[in-house]
DNA sequence: GCAGTACATTGATGTCTGTCGATACGAGAC
DNA sequence: GTCTCGTATCGACAGACATCAATGTACTGC
């Protein structure tokens, strides 16, 4: 039998968490999930990697050319893209031996919303 | 004669950074800049300091009413405080024997424009 | 089946970061 | 001046993280 993984967490649901900074004091658990989401934006290279995906006019992008653009080995820059998948700020999708890369709007809409004024 | 600061960095001019994420790829200076702001969002205790100072009526918390809240010590609040500031994200000022902090509103617009889409 | 390509995972290493106790500094009160 | 209170800095430690070489896994083509 072949083994497939569950879809349970296929895509990430991590989508929206709080109220904006300024609207209420944030719980403990909310500047938790918060802070998980900035900190995958706390590195340079994951910034560079979400902007080329940002960019793409094809709103998708080969694991294959995002490599070469941010000057890391491949197992780093996989590395870095797992941490944006496991954010919720990035998704991945097979096609044959490729895997291919976009930005998920609605999370980066998401932290907008966090640090909006009051 | 009295001693003064220099007013030159009296304001941190780290406010703005970059064009959105998605206009065009961000070189990596203009990464690295947005990344340690973001790195400074990346933690709990600091996101619940700056929930404290947006949500404040006043405008401006006395250091003295940020430790008992976020659970940490003094040394370990005042470490996070100054994360904050040299992010530029947070201002402090000194009344009599007290410390005063403040968000600073242009610098997480600034953020927010970064995550705005194209 | 086998070989080759594309990506992910593992393991090791050096660096960064959050935390706290102890201590220093600055400002007001006396 | 000294004392006290509020805040910042120092030093140490443990845990987290970025990085790469080596290796594993999944897919395609033959």
């Amino acid at each position: 039998m072949t083994v497939r993984e569950l879809p349970v967490l296929d895509q990430p649901e991590v989508v929206a968490c709080c109220a904006p900074l300024a609207a209420e004091v944030l719980t403990a658990p909310e500047a938790d999930t918060l802070a998980k989401q900035f900190a995958a934006l706390a590195d340079p290279v994951r910034l560079r990697l979400v902007s080329l995906l940002a960019t793409d006019e094809g709103g998708a992008v080969c694991a294959c050319d995002l490599v070469e653009p941010v000057g890391r080995s491949q197992p780093t820059v996989s590395h870095h893209l797992k941490v944006l998948v496991d954010a919720g700020l990035v998704t991945s999708e097979r096609r044959g031996r490729n895997v291919w890369y976009a930005t998920v709007p609605a999370a980066l809409e998401a932290l907008r919303t966090a640090l909006a004024a009051r």
